[in-house]
RNA sequence: GCUCGGAUGGUGGAAUUGGUAGACACGUUGGACUUAAAAUCCAAUGGCCAUAUGCGGCCGUGCGGGUUCAAGUCCCGCUCCGAGUACCA
């Protein structure tokens, strides 16, 4: 065997890894003795989709890979597990469309991912996967419910706590002292209130405090589709899905109290490893502001308004006050002269979507409602606006507008006339608000003149509790998280209803098991797909599900029929993996937990910024808060990759299609006969140029594209003179003419490297274009490919990568044609890991040839052979140079510097010709994390029993770096003009000296005298004057 | 609008605390080997100018300023592109 056979080899040793599990992670009780430090490397959870992996997923994984693999070479135990996030959407519209069981097409799919996930090498543990959707993972999905459902959140304390604590303080004291979280309408009652509460009032009281909590949430509902949608999905108020008409309504859904953790959620943020924008996105999310809640009166009602401001310094700056359109206090306080005004605004703004409102920053609208507030300390009326630029859903939809201080609130005052007030000493306000938050002193504001603004705040908030009508605030943002959702494929929820009251199941009973339904949709009378279920209640005396015809209210209930949310069974997956025997018993077991602690390295998508990424944190932070875990965060150090976009390849396309000048159709006979339209296709080099109409400009000199072109318009001139000349005649006259040029897309499998695309594969591809004529770059027309001497090509775009745009690469095409090494080095070698980039497979060939010189390196002709010699001084050199580099590239994630570093390497031992095994032994072992097939391949032949996995990462020896000489650049007013080796024993003042002594410094200085000369030694000489 | 990124040859991208801009690779061109192709190897390759050869010169990291002996890198002001996103009161 000579050549690199990648595919016997790449075949070899995934099979013998999967046979000797060599990956497998050593649990604590097992890892004790040797004293390798646990290390935990994930990858976010991949959704199984129908499309398969496409060569943009595996970047992520590859480069997580890499590091699990380095780090075991370190000597570390490094648990790096994979599964699926198996229950979703996709599945289920596929099983709505096909009948089949999104169980079926989900394993289906789960198995294509998994031959290619193998076919690239990747050092995955398999024996710890977990799918979402099996019940033996979703029994601990429904135990974590439970344990929120029996849980509240003591904000005093920041931390959950049992309900039956807080049921025995409201035995004791009512709900006056508590400081909890919980709804926002709960009322205050006293222990004897409490008391004489009954069962079922007690647990409606209860739902208001605990964790997981049944509520009426306005969502938008489309009856058509029987569904709630996102907003994303409604499109101009109709769903983006068959464009069915969406109506807001109120529906009775469990949602999470995350809101309860923002303080949490906030502040944990600051010791974790991830870039700092999904941090600035959680923030941005979370939304903290601290102010003071202040309420207005309205005059002549009994209403008052209340308002969240972070600036109660700038209260006696209140000129008016801006409600919502939507506001519930809008219809009741507006005056009939304004009515009619009011309406039609209200109207005007429930179209726009809460997008344009914000996007729009130039318009400034709104309108009076005639309705005036007392402004709390000064008495005075303060007129009240509606605007949109106020949002309903934001605090209280409601603000006390400072236009001095704020610039839309100055902006609007301006817009409509309305008085601005300064109440900032000395400071200019004609022109702009003054909105800094600090740098001035408050002015004609009574108690608060002369006070800076920080000053200013404390004592406004001071007066404002005194006179109780307000009180300090820190608001969030961040909202509840509704968790119910009216699907099929998701955990259900293990819950049953006793008069209308929920009630968990045991834990001992779960899991509860996603029924069979015979149908995935909802039903007829919008219920969800799980109202389909025929056995759907539960026996409180057997604990089973039974019959639903056995329901009798007494002893058999009606089970809940949404399901938990695609974010439910990833939002603590990273702790499944730590469990491998105990997973009937346990979620994860304790030793485990903490053993593994969290996860080290999580690489993923920073499309999760707000979503899987905040509420993983949550259910972590409840976990730790209830003792099952002892970690407050799950991830510690984060990696995004950017997203590999595709190149679209397109090709222009030319119709000329036939009609009838009917002004001359006298008897007005149906017209038949007319000729098909001729199609052409047209080759990008020339599609600028080509124009069947204007041929005579044509400016390019091609004469056989002229002659093409003139054909074209004879041969269409000639159907045209042969149609009139005979039956066409009598009913008009038959013309041709050319439609605008336009583009589309061709499959970028049928385009080579060299953007030449295949025309008969394109025409099976596009059948449509079955008898289009196709112009070749020479400006020929193809005819057969035997026949044609030309060349098709295509324009290329780079676009996100997408089945709809066919710009699809599929990593088992890359394997087959180059390997998966070369495929991981390759992805790796694009460019840096977090950024967006075009894949374009020409590069692949640099990459291959690397691997290609790495072999021959050990081999000497067709024989495996290294030598036993001392290596030389430079041979060290190179190895150290590359040890040192790739080391610190890894650490940082910089892999693509490093997949150079090992070309330089490889290119200078080659050049060297250096075979010593001293070199190329460790040189083997600092590959293998990026190229590990042909890695171990060659570990086997250096005589080695074992896998190359284990063996110890070379140590970087400064010694063999060390340089006695320098090349210095020789530069002049900053522009290099020579270079000079120095030795590096050279004081500041020899340097000089030999630098001046050159005589290409005095050709440069041309006689005169430098003004001064910059020397810094081991960097550069630079002569000024 | 705001926040965070980014902009370097024909292309993907390198460049330490400011210190030889364009590493490495693709592509292109020329050459060697071959009946030929593939593969492999060698050479050239930022632009413009100059040049028999040789020695060279000017410009150049989105744009305009600035700091510095020296700026892709630091500062100020813009433009464009990408991602996220709340009129956060």
């Amino acid at each position: 065997m000579s050549g690199y056979h990648f595919r016997e080899i790449e075949a070899k040793w995934q099979k013998y890894w999967a046979e000797q599990k060599t990956f497998k992670a050593k649990q604590p009780e097992e890892s004790g003795e040797e004293n390798n430090p646990p290390f935990y490397v994930l990858d976010m959870f991949p959704y199984p989709s129908g499309a398969g992996l496409h060569v943009g997923h595996p970047l992520g994984y590859i480069a997580s890979d890499i590091y699990a693999r380095y780090k075991r070479h370190k000597g570390f135990n490094v648990l790096h597990p994979q599964g699926y996030d198996s229950f979703g959407l996709p599945a289920e519209q596929y099983a709505i469309q096909t009948g089949q069981h999104p169980a079926k097409t989900t394993r289906d799919n789960i198995k294509r991912y998994r031959e290619q996930l193998d076919r690239i090498g990747f050092s995955f543990d398999w024996d710890r996967e977990v799918r979402t959707s099996n019940p033996e993972y979703y029994k601990w999905t429904q135990w974590i419910f439970i344990q929120l459902f029996e849980c509240y959140y003591d904000l005093d304390e920041q931390q959950a706590k049992p309900v039956s604590e807080l049921s025995a303080i409201f035995e004791k004291e009512g709900n006056i002292n508590v400081i909890v979280a919980c709804d926002e309408d709960t009322e205050t009652f006293s222990a004897e209130d409490w008391k004489a509460f009954s069962d079922d009032q007690k647990e409606q009281i209860l739902l208001k405090y605990r964790l997981t909590y049944l509520a009426e949430t306005e969502v938008n509902w489309c009856p058509a589709l029987g569904t709630v949608l996102a907003n994303d999905e409604i499109v101009n108020g109709v769903s983006e899905r068959g464009g069915h008409p969406v109506v807001r309504k109120k529906m009775k859904q469990w949602s999470m109290r995350i809101s309860a953790y923002a303080e949490r959620l906030l502040s944990g943020l600051e010791d974790l490893e991830w870039t700092e924008s999904i941090k600035e996105a959680q923030r941005n999310w979370i939304g903290k502001s601290v102010g003071a809640s202040v309420k207005f009166k309205v005059q002549n009602y009994e209403e008052v308004i209340e308002v969240f401001t972070t600036r109660p310094d700038t209260i006696f700056g209140v000129s008016f006050m801006t409600l919502a359109p939507e506001h519930e206090l809008v219809k009741k306080i507006t005056t009939e002269e304004q009515k009619e005004a009011v309406e039609a605004y209200i109207a005007e703004t429930a179209k726009r979507s809460e997008r344009d409102r914000l996007a729009d920053v130039k318009t400034i609208s709104g309108v009076f409602t005639g309705a005036y507030a007392e402004h709390p300390f000064t008495k005075a009326p303060v007129p009240i606006w509606i605007g949109d630029y106020v949002l309903a859903s934001y605090g209280t939809g409601a603000v006390m507008a400072v236009p001095c201080g704020d610039q839309r609130d100055y902006d609007f005052a301006k817009h409509f006339n309305i008085p601005i007030p300064n109440i900032f000493k000395d400071i200019d306000i004609s022109e702009q608000a003054f909105s800094e938050k600090e740098g001035a002193v408050i002015a004609n504001s009574d108690f608060l003149n002369d006070l800076p603004i920080k000053k200013a705040i404390k004592r406004a908030i001071h007066e404002i509790e005194g006179q109780g009508f307000g009180a300090s605030k820190t608001n969030y943002r961040l909202r509840d998280a509704v968790f119910s959702r009216q699907r099929y494929w998701g955990e259900p929820f293990p819950v049953y209803y006793v008069n209308g009251l929920p009630k968990m199941i045991e834990e001992k009973h779960l899991p509860l098991n996603l029924p069979e339904v015979e149908k995935y949709l909802p039903t007829e009378s919008g219920e969800p797909p799980l109202g389909r279920a025929e056995v759907w209640a539960w026996d409180t005396n057997s604990n089973t599900v039974v019959d639903n015809e056995k329901i009798d209210h007494k002893t058999i209930f009606p089970l809940e029929l949404n399901t938990m949310p695609g974010w439910a069974g990833s939002s603590w997956y990273m702790f499944r993996y730590m469990e491998t025997e105990k997973r009937d018993e346990v979620f994860a077991s304790k030793n485990a937990l903490d053993y593994w602690q969290n996860v080290n390295l999580y690489v993923g998508g920073s499309e999760h910024a707000t979503g899987h990424l905040l509420y993983s944190r949550f259910w972590t932070k409840f976990l730790k808060d209830r003792g099952f875990i002892n970690v407050d965060e799950p991830f510690q150090k984060m990696i995004n990759q950017g997203m590999i976009l595709g190149e679209s390849a397109f090709v222009s396309v030319q119709k000329i299609v036939f009609s009838v000048d009917l002004n001359e159709n006298k008897d007005k006979t149906e017209i038949k006969d007319i000729p098909e339209p001729i199609t052409f296709v047209i080759s990008n080099n020339l599609a600028e140029n080509f124009n069947i109409d204007k041929f005579e400009d044509f400016s390019i000199n091609n004469e056989s594209l002229e002659n093409t072109i003139q054909e074209i318009r004879l041969k269409a001139q000639q159907i045209c003179d042969k149609q009139n000349s005979t039956h066409i005649n009598k009913r008009g006259k038959l013309k041709y003419a050319s439609l605008p040029k336009y583009k589309t897309y061709a499959d970028v499998n049928l385009v080579n490297t060299s953007n030449e695309m295949d025309i008969e594969g394109f025409k099976k591809f596009r059948p449509e274009f079955k008898n289009a004529e196709f112009i070749l770059d020479n400006g020929k027309v193809y005819s057969s490919k035997e026949q044609s001497d030309g060349k098709f090509l295509v324009s290329r775009e780079v676009e996100k990568m997408s089945k709809s745009k066919y710009n699809v690469v599929n990593p088992d095409d890359v394997c087959d044609e180059y390997g998966a090494d070369a495929l991981r080095l390759f992805e790796m070698f694009l460019g840096p890991i977090d950024q967006a980039k075009p894949w374009n497979t020409a590069g692949l060939s640099g990459v291959y040839g690397f691997l290609k010189k790495f072999w021959k390196l050990y081999h000497q002709g067709a024989d495996f052979f290294v030598s036993e010699n001392e290596p030389s001084k430079e041979a060290f050199k190179v190895l150290h140079q590359t040890i040192k580099k790739v080391n610190e590239d890894i650490e940082a994630f910089s892999f693509n510097t490093s997949v150079s570093a090992f070309m330089i390497c490889v290119n200078e031992l080659q050049q060297l010709k250096c075979n010593d095994r001293a070199v190329l032994e460790p040189l083997c072992i600092l590959l293998s994390p990026f190229a590990p097939h042909i890695c171990e391949e060659i570990w086997e032949k250096l005589g080695h029993s074992e896998s190359v996995e284990y063996a110890p990462y070379p140590v970087f020896e400064e010694k063999y770096l060390v340089e006695d000489t320098k090349t210095y650049p020789i530069s002049f007013n900053g522009k290099t003009r020579f270079t000079l080796d120095l030795s590096l024993d050279l004081s500041k003042d020899e340097i000089e000296k030999a630098v001046m002594e050159d005589e290409r410094t005095q050709k440069q200085l041309d006689g005169r005298t430098p003004k001064k000369v910059i020397v810094v030694p081991g960097k550069i000489v630079n002569i000024v004057g």
